[in-house]
DNA sequence: TACGGCATACTTCCATACAAGTCAAGGCGC
DNA sequence: GCGCCTTGACTTGTATGGAAGTATGCCGTA
């Protein structure tokens, strides 16, 4: 028996689209097509449409039957479902943190590489750095699954910040950071929950904005 | 242009199974195989493997290249994470419920109706009225697509409850609906939030005894 | 009896062909 | 010029055949 199975075409097909669909490399509203990406990769139209399908479970496009398959367009009311989501969660795991006290090294890690991130530019490292700053905070409350069950709710927040990294500077997303850090090591649950709900809410007054300077891109 | 679709087969192979694994008809570590739904259902493999595809992007399914495609084991460890996050997210939505003092007649309604299923012993009836009362609380909140998020991670604790019907009188149940109602009719924001609390807390006593009964049902 | 090797029947994966529906552009009639 | 219809080039949906890999049972051998 294979521990390491080989990764099968149509799943490298799929990550590479839904890598292209967080980055925003295809927009939203972008057309595709089964028989155009096949001929790109060099494979034949089912690996392809296999991708198309999961990318429509997980929310990031619409295949419309005999039409075509098009790049979902930024639901305002999902990224607001999903906010809430977050905030509620991020909430409770931050009195947990509080509460227990574990090790927050990795935490104040995360903080500094975002630093160097922001100074330099770099928008990847940046993102990468924010979401393992939330992620190492579930596994500090010992609830490291928590953060990937919520993968389908980040995907539709994530191509949003890709947008908000090109409006917003991001300090005061850092300065954020600290301050949860903060309670955290301070043992205070109700600042860091507080915190916590203050950095989250942020996204409540970026995304009129952005969907503002991007119509095309939003739905209601 | 046509407003309803029509049905693709393959959507409807996919609903069947879905529906299938969430009453417990095709039990955790099934093996399914593409050929042998095809013929059952009068189709060719290939619409089946996309049922069996989307089935695995749901978390339900897990296909194992030339080896075969198996219902996917119930994590209780997953099961602890998404009992987690509907504490937090509901613990949230009853606040916000509490103080708004909507109009709960939807409540009251699946209240009685679960009272009805109960006595009558109508499993699938309660189960949905169940999940009624939860949706008519994220609707009375305001925040309707809440629930739907969820939808996920309620198909795995779908799956529980039905094993779990078979061995707990749900009559507690009721009660702690009633409790969280009586707190939201009342306007107290705290006891909702507890009774929230406690009531999506009776998994927590009620997971290891199920996970005990069925162990080949059940990973870590 | 115990064990190793092989054949065989499965499985999923990918390619191809065809079916059915949609949409847009162009020609025709008015 | 304007409107309608037809035609054709697309789209996704389904069926089928073969390729590659896995597991299992059988048989021969020690």
């Amino acid at each position: 028996m294979r521990l390491t199975r080989p990764i099968s075409t149509a799943q490298q097909v799929y990550e590479w689209l839904h890598g292209c669909v967080l980055r925003g490399d295809l927009p939203p509203g972008a057309r595709l097509s089964e028989s155009e990406i096949a001929q790109q990769v060099g494979l034949s139209r089912q690996p392809v449409r296999e991708a198309f399908i999961r990318l429509a479970a997980d929310g990031l496009a619409e295949v419309l039957p005999q039409r075509g398959t098009y790049i979902g367009r930024i639901s305002t009311s999902a990224i607001l479902s999903a906010r809430l989501i977050r905030e509620a969660v991020e909430a409770d795991l931050a009195r947990m943190v509080a509460r227990a006290r574990p090790d927050l090294s990795a935490l104040q890690a995360q903080i500094e590489a975002q630093d160097h991130a922001h100074a330099a530019g770099d928008v990847p490292a940046f993102i990468q750095a924010d979401d393992l700053f939330h992620r190492a905070m579930a596994e500090a409350a010992g609830h490291p699954a928590v953060w990937s069950d919520l993968e389908r709710l980040k995907a539709q927040m994530n191509r949003l910040r890709h947008m908000a990294m090109r409006h917003f500077d991001r300090a005061e997303t850092i300065a954020q950071h600290r301050a949860i850090l903060a309670a955290l090591l301070a043992g205070d649950a109700d600042a860091a929950e507080a915190a916590t709900r203050a950095h989250l809410r942020q996204m409540l007054t970026e995304l009129p904005q952005i969907a503002a300077a991007y119509p095309e891109y939003f739905t209601t």
